[in-house]
DNA sequence: TTGAAAGCGCTACCAT
DNA sequence: ATGGTAGCGCTTTCAA
């Protein structure tokens, strides 16, 4: 087996109690003593067993990150800032991906459990109500903090962008260039944020004097988001008066319906623009780069990680909700509508 | 605390010994008590901690792995098939961000040897000569896989691409069009994948009587790849006799370069032909779409897993290294060169 | 078939 | 200042 503290007391000729001292850097020794273990912990390349370590009551320093899906680039940029701030601080991350499946959250918050994550980051939506899968937690009293959604049920924290706002900017800029009849391309209702930005969409609507009518939010619930975004899509800019401009909740939607207008023979933005959300590497590099509300994904994967520490750190008493700002970022994909042909 | 084992015997009347045989379905126990325990169990909703079981000699059922950055669309696919088909067989996945730095690998390597990890899977490169920076492998007896690069001195198994035969393709590719002038944009040199690709096209190259001058390798060491691949690129177009076509040896330094070619006002692929490494989401979705070398990311990151779940199952006469073949994906970013103006 | 008990590597408390 | 030792939750002999 690996070199454990029996190995380090013995050969340093002191107790094992000696050793953790040193290791934790606390309790009484003599400088020469302390010096000695630390010379045979680094000769034997000695490194503590964090299973046993958090056997004996310490934490893990884990935390476990529940994304729908890692590949999918805004979620991969939340995973590495996720990652980084809680390596800064001492963390690793496990990561899991629920693909939206509900019992897979229920599974993966299990696991959590059984693997003594010291606290938990929910990027994932959760489908069922509340209570049920959210029990766990209470149960494990592991902290939860959600990031770029809320949790019905989770008083654990969150850090999230203002998608009202966000969606908000979005109609604005659009009604602005002259758009007057568009529709939304919508992820999961289930989701907080997806529900925000239509919501904040329709006002935005709403303040230029602009209807959008229940059937132009288009749900997008298959998989994958970017064939979904590309049917759905599809079908809106076949119908009778299609839309001059299209709304997409998220950067992934928005290249489907970039795809599907390419397919139409309809240019991007003469015939009809196109909006993101997000502001994945993605949104940069397309054909034509795409306008998009940016979420400050770095700084929300700092954040989540910086109040899950606090959190079970037990400096508890903190804002539990954070809400950061978006910012519209116009690129090609959007312009004025053609003039209508009377 | 959490509840027990002892909690789950107490309260079903038994030894935890009996609980703990039903747990791992061997030993004798009759049908009527297991029944009663696994009822015990389940009313609790017990879980086993992974932590305890762990020490007391199993498995932790966690793979650790190693990429340069989560962020970067090609890992973030290798850890979504990772970590699938982790999970599928029961793994669970911690993942570190190297950042290309040599020093978080020695660290994070150790980071899994004090997490105990059961296996690692490693995709990024390693600096400095081998002996350093594997020792704690060898040291620790922990199998490593290393997927899409081999690592010298690490004998653990590897599942790669043939990066000989991509970079041999995209040569191919770009003469049959009528190239002769070209350049190619690597990722370090120390990376095995990026020698093999320069090499590979070379050969290519040279089967259609082309030359390709060491002038004409750029090294793209810097960080972001994309910035990084930009300015290179820029500088290779501004040169006096520049070439009609680059091989990028990833898609990420291939975006950079369309950006470049944009800025400085050439078409793609009218003026320069630009081919990339990887096919991941990005290329799929560039102005122009990006025609590049695929590798088959979610096989790579099945069989890495399947090959090191089996090596710590000790069924280890494996084949260790495992070659795929990648694949030519023509899409808009190549074509013939303009006619040289005589 | 069942249970008692010895570890696994470490922390923390209590004597010394 | 230093070391002995009782757990932490679980697996695994070994007796009964």
């Amino acid at each position: 087996m690996n070199v454990t503290i029996y190995d380090v007391a013995r050969e340093a000729g002191v107790s094992i109690a000696a050793v953790s001292q040193v290791i934790n850097g606390k309790g009484k020794i003599s400088e020469r003593r302390r010096r000695e273990i630390v010379r045979v912990m680094e000769r034997l390349n000695y490194r503590p067993s964090v299973i046993a370590t958090a056997l004996a009551g310490k934490r893990t320093y884990t935390i476990g990150l529940l994304v729908p899906d890692i590949s999918n680039p805004f979620f991969a940029e939340i995973a590495r800032s996720v990652e980084e701030q809680g390596h800064r601080l001492g963390y690793s991350l496990v990561i899991c991906c629920t693909d939206n499946k509900e019992d897979r959250v229920e599974r993966y918050l299990s696991l959590f459990r059984s693997k003594s994550v010291d606290g938990i980051v929910i990027g994932t939506g959760i489908g069922t109500d509340d209570k049920e899968t959210i029990a766990p937690l209470a149960h494990g009293r592991i902290p939860i903090v959600t990031i770029a959604r809320e949790l019905p049920g989770c008083d654990g924290g969150t850090v999230v962008v203002d998608d009202f706002a966000g969606g908000r900017m979005a109609a604005g800029h659009l009604t602005a260039l002259g758009h007057r009849r568009m529709a939304v391309l919508a992820e999961s209702p289930k989701l907080s944020s997806s529900r925000e930005r239509i919501r904040g969409f329709r006002e935005g609507l709403g303040e230029a004097g602009v209807e959008l009518p229940d059937a132009a939010v288009v749900t997008c619930g298959g998989q994958p988001p970017v064939a979904e975004g590309k049917r759905r899509a599809s079908e809106l800019l076949r119908s009778g008066d299609r839309p001059t401009a299209i709304f997409c909740c998220n950067d992934l939607l928005a290249i489907g319906t970039l795809q599907a207008a390419k397919e139409a023979g309809l240019s991007v933005p003469g015939d009809v623009s196109v909006v993101g959300f997000d502001n994945t590497i993605l949104a940069s590099v397309t054909d034509p780069p795409l306008t998009t509300v940016a979420q400050p994904i770095e700084r929300m994967g700092q954040l989540a990680v910086d109040l899950l520490i606090r959190r079970l750190a037990n400096e508890t008493d903190e804002p539990p909700r954070t809400v950061l700002q978006p910012e519209l970022v116009v690129r090609e994909s959007t312009a004025a509508p053609a003039p209508s042909p009377i």
